[in-house]
DNA sequence: CATAAATTTGTAATCATTACAAATATAAAT
DNA sequence: ATTTATATTTGTAATGATTACAAATTTATG
């Protein structure tokens, strides 16, 4: 995919850093914070602020390119694949694993007359490899 | 229910705060964030730390009687019911709504294998009542 | 009572995030 | 090109929630 392009056609001027951020996001699928974010790209651009990460993101997600992730209660994780689908952490590794789930299936029988704009599945729990690795 | 009681069988002592606040929490059903329990409390009990609060529901989480729903980056919020269950925001008026859903249903053949604890599904939009009275 | 243990409290520290204004880069106009 | 305006990036300071920690208070125990 043409990152450049992908901004553009979301109304976001790709600046180096833009790119860069979305790139990294797109790429990795690692649902990072901004921490990793800012750690793992400024290597690359030495004059980055953590700042720009910051509004960078919520550029992006005011534009419906990239979304949030609050598996956890002390830390907000990015994501740049935008379909519905939910979030595996495991507690041991700290990976995050993305899962689809059924979206109809989720409470939509209870929320009739209701608007449904978002719809966020969180699971915590052991991933297979820590499980058969460790015990 | 004895709520003295409740605390003890889950080896909690039921100090007057303790009670207090796992009262709030119970009878008002309305997801709380830390500041709005100690805001509700402090008039009855004119001594309460806000630390007291935090520690309070540390313990109760420690202990299986409370859980957490993270439904916005920047607020945790607290809950009684133990039972699966997922909330829905309205962007409008702020209301948390519980509601129910087949956790079979979630994303479970997806995780073959991994060892599941925990799992939240957080739904956010309007409400039927914002949608008919504003509209 | 006296002593020990648990609980509560207040203050200070931490950490993520935001506000804001200066600096830099990009685009438009003359 | 050069100036002027606009957008973007950056650094620093402010905010706000949460945690660390030690003193004060309360409760339990000998």
């Amino acid at each position: 995919m043409n990152i450049a392009q992908h901004l553009s056609t979301h109304d976001i001027k790709p600046s180096y850093q833009r790119i860069k951020i979305y790139e990294y996001l797109y790429e990795k699928m690692n649902h990072p914070t901004v921490d990793l974010i800012y750690k793992n790209l400024v290597g690359e651009i030495p004059t980055l602020s953590k700042t720009t990460v910051y509004n960078t993101l919520k550029l992006f997600i005011d534009k419906g390119i990239t979304s949030t992730v609050t598996i956890e209660d002390n830390e907000v994780r990015y994501d740049a694949i935008m379909d519905a689908h939910g979030h595996f952490k495991c507690t041991a590794c700290g990976a995050i694993y993305d899962i689809k789930y059924d979206f109809k299936d989720v409470a939509m029988n209870e929320l009739k007359g209701f608007e449904v704009k978002e719809t966020q599945v969180h699971v915590k729990g052991k991933c297979n490899q820590c499980l058969t690795n460790k015990n």
